[in-house]
Order: structure tokens, then C-alpha cells, then sequence
DNA sequence: ACTAGCACTACTATTCTACGAGTGCTAATT
DNA sequence: AATTAGCACTCGTAGAATAGTAGTGCTAGT
């Protein structure tokens, strides 16, 4: 357990480090506690024992560990209030009537990011929780055709096939069955479906079935598992610790990896969660603040993503205020 | 006009230097050529005189300068025939029968951005060209909805609208009434359309027909102009003269930029191009080579993005391999 | 016209120095 | 017993000096 002085000298370094990314000595921390420096070394070498402070070298000052800023999250950290300025500029967005909630979210997740110069994200929900809502077939020309997907929840994607030898009206009547037989359907159920229940059946009439089949087939198989949205990439650049070019390739390859953000939401916990470092289970060197967001059949994740030496108190109230925003 | 001499000296310093960055002496020139080092100095002096090569400091080698980018393009670079296993990698994708064209071309850029270490971009024809096809609305709740709107050409984008009050009937009525009149309409003068022909119409027996009207003119207006499509971005990141990243953010806000990407397809040369550095319009630091393809009713530019050090006669043929596949 | 030779230049790598901001420890003070 | 002053020590940084080297331009001779 930590004294209260601990407590108030670790609160100091990290608030201090978040400010400007240099070691901090026994020095700077006695002018504002009321203390001389050899107590503060003490007590600082008392806080790295117990794994909350690092050194960079033997005669540096201190930074905090890993579990330093988890313990400052944790305990230390108090909400501070979002400016005026701040929640003038989101307001704007969240006022804009025309627009649908999500690209309102996404809209919003564009300023927090300028706002922060962190990189945010906004998952949608997963397939499976989507139903097929109905599909459409505009033709192009001869052989392609657009085919698009819609979702309950208002999700679209299209895809540009191939036919060769199929007249429009099967391709119609396919349609039809589909949107008869298998709406309502999860979306990634819907193959299965396809394969059982239309297959046998537009077998009987269509001259080109298997072409059809497979075209459909490919549609829904290939239908993004989860919309994800990733704004403010670049952000990383503008942060000190990813200035060599090593780091930043690492970190994109990882932010252009749905299946890596996807892990982001793999905890079912409604409230704002902080994973730093290496729990963030993306990348060692990031902290993860997200929480999920519901509104009507509107769900998902939204997650800021920055340096460990992130404004932890700011940051938690813009998602906070995000999520209330959101959800009336 | 350059000798036969100074032409081979310049070629083999272009080349020695785009395979290794570093700055080429007489030396190494004078042992693939038969004369001496000296010799070798006095045409590399005329060729820096002639602006084609430059120094980085006093007593360095010599490196390629724009214009001597330029001249070794347009002069002295042979083509290189591309290798099987290249064309193999490309002649999978291609021979994809399932895939739309537009898929096939993304798809193999791709392969292209991995093969060479370049980003590739596509960009889709422009607004103007575009006709509507159909749109098609579907609603996803009481008030909001989805607005599709496809293109002859088989560009797709769809848009979620809000609307408070209005009947779903009212909403199918303008639909039908938007596919009746303005269909065949380029995408760019639908707004204008839409105000003339359509508002006049529906002010008459929709009660909310202001915010219908809006919702509709903002899905047009809205409507990308143009498909831009960025492979391989971060292959930037590996290239040695990107190295820092101040010069990569720069890059970075130049490639997210379509408005600028755009100036790409400025010229309406059919032909392969080669953009260097400032010639490129879009950054003094990168070459574009770019040419245009059309296959049917798509169509459009595709372009190769890298450093000025860039492996003109691979990326060359290889540019040039694509656009005879595109095109039949 | 070419080239051998040489003086010269500027980058690079290494070493040395001095400095300063920090530490840990000990002994004195409260 | 807790705090603090004091001091020796560590390590990183910045700057200067050094030597080496890869290149140049120029001159004079072939």
C-alpha cells in the first residue's frame, strides 16, 4: 500500500511526464511538495521498488511504469472537466439533425482526434449480430451486375459480379427467393442458408445455377465481418516516442488490421475501460481507452488510441461525454 | 547535346544509384567504363554543368538531379522486360473470372505495391462522365434510412437519412419520381435537376417535402466525385530517403488528400507518363509514373507512387503489362 | 584527347573533455 | 524515527580535436 505522499509524488511524475516526455527528478518534484529532494529520492526509490517507476539509465530521473500509469488510471486520477471550447466543438456535430447517428460518430471521433492528436476508432457491431435485411441487383451491363447487401442495422456493402450466359430475369427470381427465404437471417448464417435452401431450389430452373450459386455465395462470404473505422492515423506521428520510422510501421501495420482492433471489444464491459501498454493487446507501446456505446439498434465501440503517455483524464471524459451524447 | 559517353556515365550513375542510395564516384564509373578516373570527372562536371547531376557536398559523387531523372528517362532507359514470376503473380489475379474488373485492378495493384515496394493508386473516372442509374432507398426505422445511388458505370454509395414526419409512401413516391426524371442524368448536374424538376413536383402533395428535398439534394452533393483508391501507403515507409518523419507526414497528408491525387490525371495523355519530383504536382520528393485504361464503360487512371529513386523501367513495364490486361 | 598525380575538401568515426542533471548513501539534524 | 544536508558517483549530452577516407578539381605530361 502506498503512503499518501507516494501517492501524491507519482501522481506529480506522471502528470508531469504526460506533459513533456522527459525524466523527472527528485528536484522538480520538492519545489512543489513540501519536502527536500533527498526525501523525494527516497520515496521515488521506495516507488520503483514496488514497480510503479522506471529509470532510463542509472543516474536518470524517473518515468512511470506500465503499472505506474495503471495505478495512477486506477487511483490517482481525477475526471477533469471538459472545456467549453471543447464541447462547443463536438456539439456542432452531435446538433446536426440531417446527419444519421453513424456518421454523426464518425464526425465526432474526427474532431476528438484533432481535438486530442490521437487516433480514434469506432467498431461496429459484429456480423452476427446482424440480420439480413434485403438485398438489390442493379445490372451494368451484359455480364456484371452490383449486387447490395443492407442489414438490419443499416450496414451496406456491394459487390461488382460477373454472369456470364445468365439471363437478368433468373437473376431476378434469384433475388426474389432470397429475399424471401433467408432475410432475417444473421449475416454469416446466410451461406449456409443459400447452400440448404435456394441452392435446390434455383437448381431446378436456372441453365447456369452453379455460376449463381457461387456468385451469391461469394457476396455473402466475403461481407466484412466488422465495420471498422480508423481516423486520425497520422496522429501517431505527431508523438515523440513513435519519431522513428521502425515504430510507426509497426503501429500502422497494426491499425490496418481489423482482426488486431477487432480485440479492442473482445471484453463485454459497457463502461470506459483503459488498457496501457500491453494490455492493450495491440501493441506494447499504445494505451487503449474504449468503451461500447448503444442506441437503439446502433452499436458498437468507440476507442482512442495513443501513446501510453496519453492525457488519461481528458481523454476519459471525452468518451464519457461521447457515450452520453450517443445514447439519448 | 550529350556525347555517347557522357549518355552511358549518366545511365550507369542513375541506375548504380537508384539500386544503392548512395552518392556514385568516378571511380566505380571508370572501371565498367574503358577510361580512367579522371577522365570520367571532366564528363561528370559537363553533366553537372548541363544540370543533370548534382553533388551533395563539395568533394562527394554525384547523384542524379531531376532533369537527370528526366533525361535518363526519356533518353536512356531501356525497357525491362518483366520477369515470369512477376507476370505470374499478376496473371492470377487477372485470370480471376469471378471478379469484377474493378476488383481485378484493385487486386493487382496490390501485388504491384508488394512486388515493388511502391504505393499504387486508382482513380476512378471523374463525376462528370458518371450517369445515374437508379437509386434505391430503404428504411431502417421510423425515421432513418438508406439512400443508394448507382451509377452507370457502377459506382455505388449509399448515405443514411433522417427524416422526422414523412410517410414512407411519400419517401417511395419521390424515389420513383428521382428514377423516372433524372436517371441518365450526368451525377454532377442531379442537384440542379433535383431543384427544377423534382422540388416543384413533390412541394405539391408531400407534406414535409423541405426536408425530403434537403435529405435528397445532400446525398448528391455529397457524392465523391471521384474514386480514389490507395495501395501501399505505408511502402513509403521503407523507402531510405523517407526516412524521417516530418518528410513522411508530409507524404502521408499528400496521399489522404483525393483533391491532390486528382492532379494525376490532369493530362489526358493515354499514354504511360512519367511525373519527377516537382514535375509530379503532388510532391517535389516523389515520382508518379501513371497512364489511363478503359475497358468498356470503366475506366480511368491508374498510377505508381515512389521516391524519384525509383526503378523506372520495372515500374514502367509493369505499368504498361496492366493496361493491356485492363483493356481486353 | 586522355590520364597520372597531387593538393584539397568535406563527411565520418573515434576519442577526449567538460558539464550537468540526476542518483544513492551517510551522517547530522529535527 | 523521520527528515535533510552533503558528497561521491554515474551517465548522457554536447563540443572539440583527430585521423581516415572517398571523393573532387586542376595541372602537366603522355
Amino acid at each position: 500500500m502506498l503512503t499518501d505522499r507516494q501517492c501524491k509524488i507519482l501522481k506529480l511524475i506522471v502528470e508531469k511526464y504526460i506533459k513533456d516526455p522527459i525524466p523527472v527528478g527528485s528536484k522538480t518534484i520538492s519545489k512543489t511538495l513540501k519536502c527536500s529532494s533527498a526525501t523525494v529520492r527516497n520515496e521515488m526509490s521506495s516507488l520503483e521498488e514496488a514497480g510503479l517507476l522506471e529509470k532510463t539509465h542509472t543516474s536518470s530521473g524517473r518515468i512511470p511504469s506500465e503499472e505506474g500509469y495503471r495505478y495512477y488510471v486506477d487511483h490517482l486520477m481525477e475526471p477533469k472537466k471538459m472545456t467549453g471550447e471543447d464541447m462547443l466543438k463536438l456539439q456542432t456535430v452531435f446538433h446536426n439533425q440531417q446527419l444519421a447517428l453513424s456518421d454523426v460518430i464518425v464526425k465526432s471521433l474526427q474532431v476528438i482526434s484533432d481535438m486530442t492528436n490521437y487516433t480514434t476508432v469506432v467498431l461496429g457491431s459484429t456480423s452476427h449480430e446482424n440480420l439480413l435485411k434485403q438485398i438489390e441487383v442493379v445490372p451494368i451491363d451484359e455480364v456484371s451486375m452490383i449486387v447490395i447487401v443492407i442489414t438490419d442495422r443499416g450496414h451496406v456493402e456491394h459487390k461488382n459480379i460477373r454472369l456470364q450466359d445468365v439471363s437478368l430475369d433468373e437473376v431476378k427470381k434469384t433475388v426474389n427467393l432470397i429475399n424471401n427465404l433467408i432475410v432475417g437471417t444473421p449475416i454469416d448464417e446466410v451461406s449456409t442458408k443459400l447452400e440448404y435452401e435456394v441452392k435446390p431450389i434455383i437448381g431446378k430452373y436456372v441453365k447456369q445455377h452453379e455460376q449463381l450459386y457461387n456468385a451469391f455465395y461469394h457476396v455473402f462470404s466475403d461481407f466484412t465481418n466488422q465495420e471498422v473505422n480508423v481516423v486520425g492515423k497520422n496522429k501517431f506521428l505527431t508523438q515523440p516516442e513513435f519519431s522513428n520510422v521502425e515504430k510507426i510501421q509497426s503501429v500502422f501495420s497494426k491499425l490496418d488490421n481489423p482482426e488486431l482492433l477487432h480485440r479492442i471489444e473482445e471484453d463485454d464491459d459497457n463502461n470506459i475501460k483503459v488498457y496501457i501498454g500491453s494490455e492493450s493487446k495491440i501493441d506494447n507501446d499504445v494505451t487503449v481507452i474504449k468503451t461500447r456505446f448503444k442506441n437503439g439498434n446502433t452499436e458498437g465501440t468507440l476507442a482512442i488510441i495513443g501513446p501510453k503517455r496519453m492525457e488519461y483524464d481528458r481523454v476519459v471524459s471525452m468518451l464519457e461525454y461521447m457515450k452520453e451524447n450517443i445514447e439519448r
